[in-house]
DNA sequence: AAATAATGTAAAGCTTGCTATACTTGTATT
DNA sequence: AATACAAGTATAGCAAGCTTTACATTATTT
């Protein structure tokens, strides 16, 4: 599924490294998510909507369902 | 984590083999979810949450943090 | 141009979500 | 008591999230 963290993480001049610390994963991680090569689990949803001042619902982007909030 | 996948599944009389039918998981899944022995999927848990109408936040107890809601 | 920071790719390996199968226990219905 | 349904335990195995290491590419700064 997509997402908007590289979106959100580039509006804050954050970079992957510091994301990465941040939510106590390897940059390794951050750049997959941001690339689609994986979803992530669920804690690490939830600790990356925390750091961004967001829910998971906002953060990630189910298609397929009315999660349509702004477009 | 926590989470409230059998409260809300009793409250509405599901069984788990109707709940797993509909999420096109096992038994198994639901029962290990109740029972706490793993976490879900980012995908599973957002289907949970659709199914039972509500959001990821308010289905799953994030401890450690303000996801406090009526708590 | 050289150095440094930031982003990206690749792949082996560990950990955990989930399946599949089989068996047990509790409860309700007859 | 017998049958059937719902919930639980156990475990082997596959799939996916995440780590680790190493190297390549594209800014940015000096």
């Amino acid at each position: 599924m997509k997402n908007r963290i590289q979106e959100m993480r580039k509006s804050r001049k954050v970079t992957q490294q510091e994301l990465a610390d941040a939510l106590s994963v390897t940059r390794q991680t951050i750049i997959s998510l941001e690339n689609g090569r994986y979803n992530a689990s669920l804690t690490l949803a939830h600790k990356t909507a925390q750091y961004f001042g967001t829910t998971i619902e906002e953060l990630f982007i189910f298609e397929g369902d009315e999660n349509l909030i702004g477009g």
